[in-house]
RNA sequence: GGGCGGUUAGCUCAGUUGGUUAGAGCGUUGCGUUGACAUCGCAAAGGUCGUAGGUUCGAGUCCUAUACCACCCA
């Protein structure tokens, strides 16, 4: 006999479950390539984990997707299908080679000052410290995924994909090498995809000048820039050809303040002509755009950028000084020499880096970059055909929509931490060498005199063959054959660009399919008022705080349910409380059934009838089954979700349960058979719930089962009893039969009953245990009242002696009325009974009911009655023929 | 400039083939410790579903326009 505490105590099950789980294997999939009697023919449910940062700290988003992936996973996996979740991490270049940077600092040296050699190494080490706590995090999460085949992107093996990939795209052609212009980050000293660059708007001024001819006329352009410490790299200024203030200008000198060099002007139609002064001074070496123009118009391009971001020499007096106090002096010069025309505030667009916010610097500069427009188009088309679903659908169109205007990818990065660049240079002949093994001469000119190039690669250059490079790829690995395509790829909205769209593209590229056939986009974790969480904000939730204190199982269903996809989400603690609540009264619905099962001392005979209660709470119970069904098909599962929440506690525990009691109580035949039925619903409920709430469910499941069993006289799984619940069988949908419609409609009119009376019972004051006397009268229902006095009597706290149930009237001298649809209740109430406020009351009531009835006439008279389908018409007319029969009684009632 | 999402109760949000009295949690008010649960129960107050049109027998849900907020792309 088992003997639950009142509580449930989340940390008494939490660990021991999950290591139970992980111990017996459930992790792993069934029907493993790797083993004798493998059937390929069966398909697996698997999904890649979008690998944390290795030595990222846990945050809200982390819970999030992990519940996310593992709602999927257990689903399938209880559904009997061969389920695989591929744990993993990421390297994370620049993320990680910060921190360590950091901690370098914090002694007192540096990157520089160590040395590459041993600076990867302390990186490693860090990796191996730090490495396993997020891991261990995910565990605490419940994260049912496999072990076993955890994968780090720089493991040997996925470091052999990411030379295989690279090799594949040079010898194809769409790996080349700079310059280009490409976004330098001064402060990490590399440079950056277009990606990682935002885009903020900010107060700045737009600067007016005069570019002075340079034949000496005394004539000048004036010209408006947000930057004036470029002015030393302006190699022409532009003017469009249209322009008629400018076009005597087209063809000219001019002279670069300052410096005095000759530029050229040039007519461009790049040019718009009511923006600043209608001229634009060309700085072709640190704006994208003048660096287009520059190439139309053969203009000199002149880089005048340290990578440290002061000016070097080409800039003259101005070599060796930061940009910002160039910004500031070349203007106090200029205003000097007499070239100032004015300024202006602006509200400018400044580029500055994801990561740290620092100000990027647009430079040409000699970096390796992918071809993208092949790649993408393939990637396009495969979305087109629908070889990949978006959820929800209206990702498709931002994803197709970058796709089709995709720029090349700079994937090289001056950083020390990650997949090293498989370029080699001879340092003899000069050759580049590319190649999957590290070369030990030139195969040209056979010199040993190699270097590797410095650089690494981007960390989502990795990251893109994730969805293979785990199975083994390019290895034909068991894995890999089976396990690949994958079938969901779960993820952030934000990291569309970023990750979906490579690995879709490096899937067709090197696997010649898709690596998945659904890309599933949860949104972002706001703080209870809708703004982003940042430690400057100081509204950060930790998870660990929030598990500590109210366990698993409540984050993970808060962070699921009363979410949609692809919706950003606002959470607060008060939610997260709200679900513990919830935790606890699954828990305690499960006390109270298991109490009913050790209680019961005969089987259940098939023979005896089903009680109103019964019936309704089964076709509850198969309509939930079904809805669940159908929401997970959709990944519907916030809703989901909560449908089981409102059965459970609205449904399940605020009426059967309380039902039950009194069933339970007549013991014999129908103690048992409600037992069974208790015990049945509850099953369904917690096999429903386990993907949401595993550890509760599980806990709570076992202890059901071990009651069930020990009894034996009451309820058993169809299948027999499952050895945990993680593996149990997944409720299947139950067809709907004729006989649910009744019982849900009969036990609805209890329900109005029941509610009816607490209303007047609580308008009165009555106290909860005082049980009143009652009298039913009704012609057409008095049966059924008869038949169900027991739940009133129980539920809505009647006196069961006294109760009279009768087809006409009797006197109903000096008692309280109340009218539910034909079936009129009389009440005593107190003694003194006010028959004023009575009068008042049954007045409201009748108001009300005509008010219903001469909306109902009205709808019904209206084409509605021709035109709508008959199942609805029908239903507004029982519902008026309710009121009528309602209105009459109170009429009667009141003269 | 283009695109996308949001606007529903005091607050935070659900509401997916349009079905006619719009739901939850929290908060608020009143009552309450009936042996599953005070991490609870019973009851109540609270919404013209951003605005204006349209389609339809019927619109929170579909269409058009518009306002505001947020995000993405340029």
């Amino acid at each position: 006999m088992t003997e639950l505490p009142k509580a449930y105590d989340f940390k008494e099950y939490e660990e021991g479950i999950y290591q139970e789980w992980e111990q017996k294997g459930y992790f792993k999939p069934t029907n493993d390539p790797n083993s004798s009697g493998h059937d390929p023919s069966v398909e697996p449910f698997v999904i890649v984990i979008p690998p944390p940062n290795v030595t990222g700290a846990l945050h809200l988003g982390h819970p999030m997707f992990v519940t996310t992936e593992d709602i999927m996973v257990r689903y399938h996996r209880m559904k009997g299908e061969p389920t695989l979740w591929v744990p993993g991490t990421d390297h994370a270049g620049t993320a990680t080679q910060l921190q360590v940077e950091k901690k370098l600092q914090s002694e007192g040296t540096s990157r520089e000052e160590v040395g590459r050699e041993a600076f990867e190494k302390r990186v490693w080490e860090w990796k191996e410290k730090y490495g396993g706590e997020i891991t261990s995090q995910l565990r605490r999460l419940g994260a049912s995924c496999d072990w076993s085949r955890e994968r780090f992107t720089l493991d040997d093996g996925l470091s052999k994909a990411v030379r295989e990939a690279f090799v594949q795209l040079y010898e194809k052609g769409l790996v080349y090498q700079g310059p280009r212009m490409i976004n330098w980050s001064p402060g990490l000293q590399t440079a950056v995809s277009d990606l990682e660059v935002e885009y903020s708007e900010e107060e700045g001024k737009l600067y007016y000048f005069k570019y002075v001819l340079a034949d000496g006329s005394g004539e000048y352009l004036p010209v408006a820039t947000t930057r004036p410490e470029t002015i030393p790299g302006d190699t022409g200024v532009a003017v469009h050809p249209e322009d008629e203030r400018y076009s005597k200008f087209v063809g000219k000198e001019v002279l670069v303040p300052v410096l005095g060099r000759k530029i050229r002007v040039v007519a461009d139609e790049y040019v718009t002509r009511e923006f600043g002064t209608g001229a634009l001074k060309i700085t072709p070496g640190h704006d994208p755009h003048d660096y287009e123009i520059g190439e139309r118009h053969h203009l000199e391009l002149i880089n005048i950028m340290n990578k440290n971001a002061t000016l070097n020499e080409n800039t003259g007096p101005y070599a060796g000084m930061d940009r910002f106090k160039a910004r500031k002096q070349i203007w106090a010069d200029m205003q000097e020499a007499g070239l100032v025309l004015k300024e202006e505030p602006y509200l400018m667009k400044v580029p500055r880096s994801q990561r740290g916010g620092e100000i990027i610097e647009p430079l040409v500069s000699s970096q390796w970059f992918i071809k993208m427009d092949s790649l993408a188009a393939k990637a396009a088309e495969a979305v087109r055909q629908g070889e990949i679903t978006f959820v929800p659908e209206r990702f498709t169109k931002v994803f197709l929509n970058w796709m089709e205007n995709i720029q090349d990818w700079c994937i090289s990065r001056q950083l020390w931490w990650g997949h090293r660049i498989p370029v080699w240079y001879c340092d003899e002949c000069h050759e580049t060498i590319v190649s999957r093994e590290d070369p030990s001469s030139c195969p040209k000119c056979g010199s040993t005199a190699l270097r590797q190039d410095p650089d690494v690669l981007d960390t989502w250059f990795s990251s893109g063959l994730w969805p293979f490079s785990v199975f083994g790829w390019p290895e034909n690995t068991p894995d890999f054959q089976y396990f690949y395509p994958t079938s969901v790829m779960e993820t952030g909205y934000d990291i569309i660009f970023f990750w979906v769209a490579r690995m879709v593209m490096d899937g067709l590229e090197f696997t010649g399919k898709v690596p998945f056939h659904t890309v599933y986009l949860h949104g972002m974790i706001r703080d209870d008022k809708g703004q982003k969480m940042s430690k400057t904000k100081n509204n950060v939730i930790d998870p660990l705080v929030l598990m500590d204190e109210y366990g698993t199982d409540a984050l993970r269903f808060t962070l699921v349910v009363g979410s949609s996809p692809g919706n950003d989400q606002n959470v607060g603690v008060k939610k997260v409380e709200a679900n513990r609540n919830f935790a606890n009264k699954v828990w305690n619905i499960g006390r109270f059934v298991i109490s009913a099962i050790n209680r019961i001392e005969e089987p259940a005979l098939e023979s005896i009838q089903w009680t109103l209660a019964d019936s309704w709470i089964w076709a509850r119970t198969r309509q939930t089954v079904n809805a669940v069904n159908d929401l997970f098909e959709n990944y519907q599962f916030g809703e989901a979700g909560r449908q089981v929440y409102e059965f459970l506690w609205n449904d399940f525990a605020d009426w059967y349960l309380e039902a039950s009691k009194r069933q339970l109580a007549e013991g014999a035949n129908r103690a048992a058979r409600t037992a069974t039925l208790l015990a049945n619903v509850l099953d369904l409920m917690l096999r429903l719930l386990h993907p949401f709430t595993p550890f509760v469910t599980e806990a709570l499941w076992g202890y059901l089962k071990a009651a069930c069993q020990e009894n034996g006289l009451v309820y058993k799984p169809i299948e027999g009893w499952e050895e945990h619940l993680i593996v149990g069988r997944w409720p299947e949908r139950m067809p709907h039969e004729a006989w649910e419609t009744d019982a849900i409609k009969d036990f609805e009119l209890v329900q109005e009953i029941v509610r009816s009376i607490r209303n007047l019972r609580s308008e009165y004051k009555i106290e909860p245990n005082k049980s009143l006397e009652a009298l039913f009268v009704s012609e057409s229902r008095a049966d059924f009242v008869e038949k169900n006095k027991h739940l009133l009597v129980d539920l809505a706290g009647l006196d069961e002696q006294s109760l009279t149930v009768h087809t006409t009237k009797p006197e109903t001298e000096g008692l309280t009325a109340l009218v539910v649809e034909d079936i009129e209740i009389f009440l005593s109430m107190t003694a003194d009974g006010d028959d004023q406020a009575d009068r008042e009351r049954l007045e409201k009531e009748l108001a009300e009911a005509e008010s219903q009835i001469a909306r109902l006439e009205k709808l019904l008279a209206s084409p509605f009655a021709q035109k709508a389908p008959a199942q609805v018409v029908e239903a507004e007319r029982e519902k008026l023929a309710g009121y009528k029969s309602s209105a009459e009684k109170l009429r009667e009632r009141l003269g």
